[in-house]
DNA sequence: ATATATTTGCAACATTGTTTCATTTGAAAA
DNA sequence: TTTTCAAATGAAACAATGTTGCAAATATAT
């Protein structure tokens, strides 16, 4: 689907800077930093308006954040063919951090265990994030 | 054991800063924040020092780091009752964040699985967060 | 074409994290 | 105990990251 659809599907405005984020991120074959978001933005990047925007994207449901480490933040797209009743999704994948090149890669395939947690605790959501040698590094 | 016997295990000078940090933490009864531990660290709290040392001390294994957001984490004590020969400890286990109180547990006792990767990945290592209601928070 | 709520971009600020370097200090050796 | 010296500290200065207020611009509905 192209970023016009997409935003149009989720109600909220078409605008450059939206554009240019998810152009961005569908150029891509992973999830990217707000560097390499900002490389391929070009002119139409402003700081201020690139942190509101993902805000707005992450809030719809369009993009999700990945943090591997407070100072290592990625985004990636969502796979959305199907328009979600409540926004703010909820993340539904684990997360492959590759230690040696460094990037991030979605495991939409792997499959999410239920924790047993102690007595009391009800969870809602999970963040999983596996960390290693990605199929690339491994010759 | 204490403070004192923690650094002098891990072959780490005793100083006031460190001594302070893990005092913090083992009067806590969960992961602490930044701020949380420059509270009860009072007049030895120095914030580049303060930096340094939770490098330190996370490199030998004494402590540990949560990050639940980029502009959320929190630092926890290891049990360690046993000296591990290789530092630099991963993470062990996994942690609950309870988005009603904001607190962080530790959930030493839940099992953490074999994720089954694609093909090529080699996993060395895994941050899990359980997200949801902690037992304080379910009345 | 017009109206209007949303979005933008700037300025200004707050928080978080890092580097350099002179001084101090912990702990081992003399 | 005193000496010695690598390690740790703390100040300054900086870099990076994240937030807020506000006037101007603009996307979309009418
Ligand atoms: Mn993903
Ligand atoms: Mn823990
Ligand atoms: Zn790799
Ligand atoms: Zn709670």
């Amino acid at each position: 689907m192209n970023a016009t659809d997409i935003l149009k599907l989720h109600n909220i405005k078409k605008t450059a800077g939206r554009l240019a984020i998810i152009n961005a991120l569908q150029e891509s074959t992973c999830p990217l930093s707000e560097n390499e978001i900002k490389e391929l933005m070009l002119e139409s990047y402003d700081r201020i308006t690139f942190y509101r925007n993902i805000q707005t994207l992450t809030a719809v449901g369009i993009i999700h954040k990945i943090v591997v480490d407070n100072t290592l933040i990625r985004y990636g797209l969502n796979c959305c063919e199907t328009v979600h009743e409540h926004s703010a999704h909820r993340n539904t994948h684990a997360h492959f951090y590759c230690e040696q090149c460094h990037s991030v890669v979605c495991l939409q395939e792997v499959k999410i265990p239920e924790f047993c947690l102690p007595e009391g605790f009800i969870s809602a959501d999970s963040d999983i994030i596996i960390k290693g040698k990605c199929e690339k590094c491994n010759h």
